[in-house]
DNA sequence: GCTTGACCTTCCAGTTAGGGGAAGCCTTAC
DNA sequence: GTAAGGCTTCCCCTAACTGGAAGGTCAAGC
């Protein structure tokens, strides 16, 4: 299958897919005799497997590491369970500081007037 | 002041506060003989304002906009009030989408044992 | 007056995770 | 045979800095 149709199936941009062959990341099972990427089964699955990883929001990093864990026979669900558990951590400190930050800038949406005075509590706030 | 006193008193970096220079954002009130970059009331309160705004997560392009209503007598609140009210609902989507996230990847690592055995639900949804 | 160390300057490169587009080869359909 | 579309590599661009190198400046101490 060539990069398209692996894109495709994968529900990933075309240039997604080049770039996760440029870096390593999945790299397609052969080339063709023109030097187009050929995606099988495995690459493929790979391929799908990172989307969805990524979109879970892991790094390229931790995808990596993911991805090995995938293939790895011997590995165990701890090893898997303390990257997912990191992102989780992750997720909760960035809920917690976006929080934070909606509230305030709430609270100041909501004490200006919004017309047409150049008074503006947003403004002394950041002043 | 100097730069790094400038820095100091607003909280920031010395890369940024020169970083804030060179892209036109705040500006130094003038240069010494020796082309050092001098800051004078004015231009350590303009940084303070961004330092504060870019806490809220304003983008350097809205700091701007922010900064010239800050810094224009006939604004009126509403222009400010669109610009946070916008920066608000950019954090209200990413919370919702930080909390459908959240509560997928705390379910699959709660079902995860993390214990010696290969099998792991984390990386089933996965694959 | 000289040295030393801490400042300052500019410039270049790298970060994340790709996106846009150019120049040129390959394949497929008509 | 040719035209459209797909593929390749290569390079530049994004946001908002950060790190570091090479070199000029300043204040203190001897």
């Amino acid at each position: 299958m060539n990069i398209s149709g692996a894109a495709k199936a994968a529900g990933l941009p075309v240039k997604t897919v080049r770039y996760y062959a440029d870096i390593g990341l999945v790299e397609p099972a052969a080339r063709t005799a023109a030097g187009y990427r050929d995606y099988d089964d495995t690459s493929l699955r790979k391929l799908s497997f990172v989307g969805r990883a990524r979109g879970f929001g892991f790094s390229i990093a931790q995808c990596r590491e993911l991805l090995g864990l995938y293939q790895d026979e011997h590995r165990t669900s701890a090893e898997v369970k303390q990257i997912a558990s990191a992102r989780l951590d992750d997720i909760r400190a960035k809920q917690r500081e976006l929080q934070a930050l909606h509230d305030e800038l709430e609270h100041l949406v909501g004490a200006c007037c919004g017309d047409e005075r150049p008074d503006c509590p947003i403004l002394d706030y950041l002043s």
